[in-house]
DNA sequence: AACCGTTGGTAATCGAGATTTTCACAAAGT
DNA sequence: ACTTTGTGAAAATCTCGATTACCAACGGTT
């Protein structure tokens, strides 16, 4: 067994093929829309056949869920590096950094965050759990960082981790809209917008607002549980 | 024709048993999952029979559309109708409310967020342009707002259209997050989140930070277009 | 009370697409 | 050259769910 097949070895050959069906589902996926694309559809365009595909994926999902996980571990991948390199600048430059980085990385190719924030969304519980785990490493990254800038004192010292992911969402949003819009919405205005409101997010004081004489909105809609909502969030 | 049958005209009959699909639609697409709810379990859990299922609908996206938009609409009318009240308060009384009354209503029961964020991405064109429909509205409600503000002296002056969609991602994402934790995260904190992002993202000046030294981070990783990468985005 | 038009539920059809199996071939070892 | 075995294409099957068609019941009408 495992002999060298077509001057290649066997598992390179596996690896090629199992590369042209990723390619080949990221093209699809983001142009069909996953739900419409067959997995015949994927299998012609990748030059693979269905016996090959079931050999390197259990279905259309698994294809999803690997591009998915690759999307991020690559934008991870590059964040990182970059953040090494910047490893003692003040902290406001390496939250900069983090995200000129990342939104460099993922507006290269508008199907990678179509893939992300469109495609992959709501298609199964698996898929929703790996969603979940992103958010939550990406969340940790940003209240990494901003803890560090509190600690430098150029923000103020309290829990970050309802606010980055708030500003996950921010920039799923900004990016979802990026790759949908027609005409595309300029690259840079959405760096700036994302990076403006994480800064400012970060930086702002504890108390935004003290509200005058009448405390906010309060009338007929009903509303389950209304404490704190003068913001007074706080933990320990 | 159109006879009374069973006391009630067909009519009302129809309404109701519309009114019973949508009911088993919301509860099914944010348990089972839309994808994986099929139409006969729809009409089991409603009490129709398929037949009368397609007298009112097209298929399972057509409820999935319906549904999306009653709950948009929905908001958007406690939203206006309390803004309404507060027609001349101070600009960021109105922007507390118009947060407030929304995360109020859409917080009162997870399906709707559940349905809205997740069930309902990436399903189907059609879909895809009716959030962007709302996201547009969403967002010229809260320019519109932001405007105001700048207009009654406690805002910059500028174009608040970018910054108004990462807050509606902001809060996409927050409440995608609040529907899907385990244990669930608390509501008065998610809006206290939300509505101090989004005055310090209004508030904010113009130019947060004047990067020192080393302009934010270069290097490695390609980049397509990079210009106006220190936030010096303006329009005219 | 018999009739007719409308309505609703059930059961059959129909089609699409996923998964499996078969078959022929090609390449390596002997 | 011959056998063996991995490999790929295509065809066959198989399952599932959407859609349609049929039949029964019901209520008002005469």
């Amino acid at each position: 067994m495992a002999r060298t097949y077509g001057g290649v070895a066997p598992e390179q050959r596996r690896a090629d093929r199992r590369a042209r069906l990723l390619t080949a589902g990221l093209e699809l996926f983001t142009s069909t829309g996953f739900r419409h694309t067959k997995i015949t559809d994927v299998c012609a365009r990748a030059g693979v056949s269905t016996r090959n595909f079931y050999e390197e994926f259990t279905g259309k999902e698994d294809v999803l869920r690997t591009l998915h996980d690759q999307i991020n571990s690559l934008a991870l991948a590059h964040v990182t590096a970059e953040l090494d390199k910047v490893a003692d600048a003040d902290a406001l430059t390496r939250i900069s950094t983090l995200l000129d980085v990342f939104i460099a990385t993922v507006t290269v190719d508008p199907r990678m965050p179509r893939l992300n924030y469109v495609e992959a969304v709501g298609v199964s519980p698996e898929l929703e759990a790996q969603h979940q785990v992103w958010v939550d490493r990406w969340a940790n990254f940003i209240a990494a960082e901003a803890t560090r800038a509190a600690e430098h004192g150029v923000a103020p010292k309290r829990d970050y981790r309802l606010t980055a992911i708030a500003l996950v969402g921010a920039g799923t949003g900004l990016l979802r809209e990026w790759q949908a819009h027609d005409p595309p919405l300029p690259v840079e205005e959405i760096g700036a917008e994302f990076r403006a409101m994480m800064l400012s997010a970060i930086m702002r004081p504890e108390k935004i607002l003290e509200l005058p004489g009448n405390p906010g909105a309060r009338s007929g809609v009903e509303q389950s549980s209304r404490a704190g909502a003068r913001g007074d969030a706080r933990r320990t």
